[in-house]
This record gives C-alpha cells, structure tokens and sequence, in this order.
DNA sequence: TAACTATATGATACATAGTGTCAATAACAG
DNA sequence: CTGTTATTGACACTATGTATCATATAGTTA
C-alpha cells in the first residue's frame, strides 16, 4: 500500500480554472474546506461557515466534486463524507468505530481493476471501493 | 469473471430461521421480491404490496439485508437499489445508462482484497465495491 | 469608473429516503 | 384458548439534499 503525499490545494484557483465566479461564500467554504484535517460532512461544513447558505454549500462541494478537487465517500451508514483528493486516483479505508478515514493507493487495486475491464459487459467509466476497516487506534482500547 | 449461478430463494424460511414471526406483510413483501426480476429501490418495492405500511417495508428490507438474502447496491445518485444475493459473497456492476445491475465475482478481485488485508491500519471489517459500466446493450444505441 | 448582464446567493419550499413512537393487532408458545 | 410479546401501520419527525426565484454581485465592457 502506498500512502499518497501530500500536495497543493487551492480549491478556489480549481474553481477559476472551470470559469467560475470567485465569491466570497466560495471562498469561505474552500477555505474551510482546506482547514478540515478529517473527512466532513456536507452538514458539518454548513456549520463551519455560518452566514453562507446551506444551498450555496452543497452547490460548491457538487462543484469541487465533479472538478475531481473532492472525493466523495459513502459511509456505512448515514451521509456521505468528503475528503481533499491529495492524488488523482486513489481510494479509502474507513474506521467503522471511530469513522477515521485513510487514503490509499495499491497496485494490486489498480491491476484488479485493469484485469476486470476484460471480463463485463460494456466499458468501464468508473468504480467505487470503500474498505472498512478497525483501525488499530480502536482495536487497542 | 464467474457469472453466479442461480440458487433457491426462500427469504420467508430465511426470516424464519432467524426467529422471526411470518407475517402476512412478511409474506407479501418477500414474494414480492421474489418476482423482482431486476434489482429495485425500496419505494418501488413500497409500491408494489399496496396496503402494506411503509415502515413495514423498510424493516422487512433491512431484516434481508441483515441476514445477507439481499444485495444493497450503492447508484451513483439516488436511492439505494436491493437485489437478491444469489452468492454468498460477489460484487456489482452498474450501468450509469439504463441503471442495469450485474453480479460477478472475480478471483482477481478477492485476491486484491486478501492483499490488501496486510496492508491496512487494523483489520478489514468489510468493504464495498461498484463497478459503473456502460453495457453493450446501452453502447449498441 | 459606471453601467450592464450573466452568474451566484440564500430564503424558502419541496423532495426523497428513511427512522422513532405508540396504540392496536396478531403470531406463537404453553 | 390464553397470554405474552413481536409486529404492524399511521403519523410525525429527521436527514440529506434540490428547485425556485427575487435579490445581489462578479466580471466585462464602454
Ligand atoms: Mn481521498
Ligand atoms: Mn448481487
Ligand atoms: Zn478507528
Ligand atoms: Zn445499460
């Protein structure tokens, strides 16, 4: 397993770049958005930026998203998290006790992946994969 | 890619089995997913046993999924899709055209996911896998 | 800079996917 | 059959968004 590195996030300049408007509630959610260590919810992130409209949030997350700046995460139960996307193709653990969430890249995954393309029926355009996992902070209590 | 075979479904002697009353809902609800040829959202399902109670229908659902008689299938947007397990342990594939839902295992598949068990932080717990196709019937059009 | 126009905002209503409550009902053990 | 307990279904409620639309503003142009 390789853990990805570390990389810029300018979430704004990402939005630019699609000919968006620079706003001012933008730039509070992505700002906020890049102080966020762990994965958020869509409802945390309204809380974090109080006067910003809650459409206005779930708008710019869709945004950063489908812009590839975001992942999107389904969790065992309950709302979806999000995450800075700190590589371009990766995927993730999640802890089912404490919800702490890992990136991880793997070769093994990605000639999994490869290997099936062969197999169905039609094209791949795309995959979702989620691990749960213990973790081993909530495995030692 | 193995194409599971089919394989008898009593979900009625399923809920049995784990000491559960056989309701006349019970009874509607599961032959009506019986005759699901395709997988289905559980409003659809709601629909198709007039005058059983919603709540009914989600607990009788979630009983299933509990006891592994039924898939619950992660779409790209919306709602949930169930289908009957007809393995006891495979994966999906989803066709964003016309949402047709596939099962197959793979040994590459799990393969990947025995390696990936010495590589995470803990102990793999579960996981969840879609693969998001556009089928060679939809690629036809 | 000022005006213009398309884009974006946010209040609000609406939609969807469920879950909690609880009085009434019914399964099933004895 | 009777009693106990699981189950039902109406209803209210929560969670997670999306649609509408009047208002505001970013960015362009004069
Ligand atoms: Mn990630
Ligand atoms: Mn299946
Ligand atoms: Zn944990
Ligand atoms: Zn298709």
């Amino acid at each position: 397993m390789t853990t990805p590195g570390a990389q810029r996030h300018d979430l704004i300049a990402t939005l630019e770049d699609r000919g968006f408007r620079l706003t001012a509630p933008r730039r509070r959610v992505a700002d906020s958005i890049e102080e966020q260590r762990d994965a958020f919810t869509a409802e945390y992130l309204c809380e974090s930026v109080p006067g910003v409209g809650r459409a206005t949030v779930y708008r710019t997350i869709k945004l950063l998203v489908e812009s590839g700046a975001l992942c999107k995460l389904a969790m065992p139960d309950g709302a979806p998290k999000y995450s800075l996307a700190r590589v371009g193709h990766h995927h993730h653990t999640v802890c089912v006790r404490c919800g702490k969430v890992g990136d991880f890249r793997d070769s093994t995954v990605e000639r999994m992946f490869r290997s099936l393309a062969k197999e169905v029926d039609g094209e791949i355009v795309g995959h979702r994969m989620e691990v749960y996992i213990d973790c081993s902070d909530c495995a030692a209590t």
